[in-house]
DNA sequence: CTGTTAGCGCTTTCAT
DNA sequence: ATGAAAGCGCTAACAG
């Protein structure tokens, strides 16, 4: 790949008979140019489709503002990193911006390392879903000038803006509507507790089953759960026990999936109740649909994004963390009552 | 937020007490340096956490190589691009290239702004979706030195590589899956034929019944489906009529998804026949699970990521068309038999 | 209104 | 083995 020469100012002032300083002013709009001047400038950036080089650019202005932000989340690939992603996009690109994106993979190291390597490449801001429980590193990125904001979990020994669901909330708020249905013993299905949204889900589970006046059984409580497939197994092993719970909160999207699947293959999907934390596609389409605590990843995406970029604009407020309300989605797998 | 300045290679210089070109030697890993020397210098880029600044070097080296790519996708928020682009960061990140994404939409104007954008910002290589029907407004940025690969569908008036899945033969085979059933009347469910791959898939659904030794009945052909809504209307009305298709074959993830709505709402899931182009999470947990012509989005991602690494790298031998082959993938709708 | 000069942080070329 | 000078493409500060 010959990596050709692009055609510079002086080549767009050679070819419009003017010094390249006159070019500059054209391109960015600077007062002080001659119409006539001017269009035989435009005229010739045209003909030869010249394009400023941005990374000179920045090298020389005094914002040194790069137009680019970096979006680290857990797994572009998964529906609710996808959708956030796209809601960040959607406030960027208006603004000229263009964001790079990288997935964490809950790996503190990976997490390290992006950060260290958007930093030197200058992005003006970073939209982080924390991996590690420590952010300390990115202080430096911080004292550097880079703007940081922290999606889905708050940030740990960071003192930066943050914008999470309401986690405990949401999932009280599905625990009180499994006791509504008279629903006592509930099984708690969750991925570790050492990722904050984890650890709160877990809380509201607590929260919901106090208010009801039910016990928290420890036999009902399973961490750890990573994949479908430990979740299918963990349920499979709950119910085939001596005393199976007659409803499930499982905490996470990939958990609600896998214990779908355990309910289906022991033919419970109509007798055990199901409510599950954050909503996923076709969850309605299932039978039963899936009752969940539905988060809103474009919300969240996109009040992070407008945060963000009013830290770059300068805004030097004490950091804020924004709480994005949860909806229980009532679907049918959440109001089955207990035998 | 005060851009505060980062420290260059003159501070480690002066820190290490050197010249700044040996600083340079040093982070270049360039031969000459006597070991007490480079020993030194490190200890000062460690003490002042320098990183060298990417722009800098990219204006002075002769590769002139950013280090970056961009992916033009038709929204990062789909399963079939959110899974693409995930194949291609794995393949990106350990060759130190961060990866800028962005969503078309299906709108040829967005395609050439970021086209132009990226290639402003000198890009090394471009991983495009085409949303238009016509290419050629990136001759530029090929001749400039970009490179460019085309996925899921073949660019258009411009002759560069593409990967893209088969789906003349994935549509046939669906289709003939269907007809081994006993279907001969088989709808035809799919999105604007403007677009490549629905007219491909169209093609293939006639193969198909042709095959059989069925007719194709344009009643029985429904195009210009873009959203579930479209889908579902479209279903209905279809077996609301009156000689009603006994199977529908659905050339896309959303058009299937609305079927399979309209199909439940009409009651007749378990009696007409669904075979869908492309593959979704959760299709194997509906009842009956959809039967689909599966795509390969990670592959495709891998193969095109290495064929632009490839071509950044160098390789200037003539444009290939990569077909990454699908997958008849039984779940149950597809093996319905005729009434 | 227009042009000249300097220099961002770095690599290249050439000297020592 | 080390360093000084030049200059990538651009904008800032100052002339004219």
């Amino acid at each position: 790949m010959d990596r050709a020469r692009r055609p510079t100012m002086r080549d767009v002032a050679a070819r419009a008979g003017v010094s390249f300083k006159t070019v500059s002013r054209v391109v960015n709009d600077e007062p002080g140019v001659s119409p006539q001047l001017a269009a035989r400038v435009r005229s010739a950036v045209e003909a030869l489709d010249y394009r400023p080089h941005p990374g000179a650019r920045v090298l020389r202005r005094t914002d040194r503002r790069t137009a680019t932000i970096a979006l680290l989340l857990e797994d572009v690939a998964n529906p609710f990193s996808a959708a956030l992603a796209r809601a960040v996009e959607d406030e960027a690109v208006p603004r000229g911006v263009v964001v790079f994106s990288a997935s964490l993979d809950e790996d503190p190291g990976r997490e390290r390392g992006f950060v260290r390597e958007f930093g030197a490449r200058h992005v003006d801001g970073l939209l982080l879903a924390p991996a590690g429980d420590d952010q300390s590193h990115l202080a430096a990125e911080v004292r550097a000038g880079t703007a940081v904001v922290c999606v889905d979990r708050p940030a740990r020994n960071l003192d930066v803006d943050s914008v999470v669901s309401t986690n405990v909330l949401g999932a009280r708020d599905g625990l009180r509507h499994l006791a509504a249905a008279g629903h006592r013993r509930v099984a708690f299905l969750g991925d570790r507790p050492s990722i904050d949204t984890a650890r709160r889900r877990f809380e509201g589970y607590r929260d919901g089953l106090a208010a009801a006046g039910a016990p928290v059984d420890p036999r009902l409580v399973v961490h750890d759960l990573r994949t479908p497939a430990d979740a299918d197994g963990a349920v499979t092993a709950l119910l085939s026990g001596p005393r199976p719970p007659t409803a499930l909160f499982t905490a996470q999207n990939m958990v609600t999936v896998g214990a779908v699947r355990a309910l289906r293959r022991m033919g419970l999907e109509h007798v055990v109740a199901l409510v599950g934390f954050d909503d996923f596609p076709l969850a309605d389409l299932l039978s039963p649909g899936v009752t969940v605590v539905a988060q809103d990843p474009a919300a969240i995406g996109r009040i992070a994004a407008g945060l963000l970029f009013s830290r770059i604009a300068g805004d030097a407020g004490p950091p804020r963390t924004r709480l994005v309300p949860t909806t229980l989605v009532r679907r049918g797998s959440g109001e089955l009552p207990p035998p």
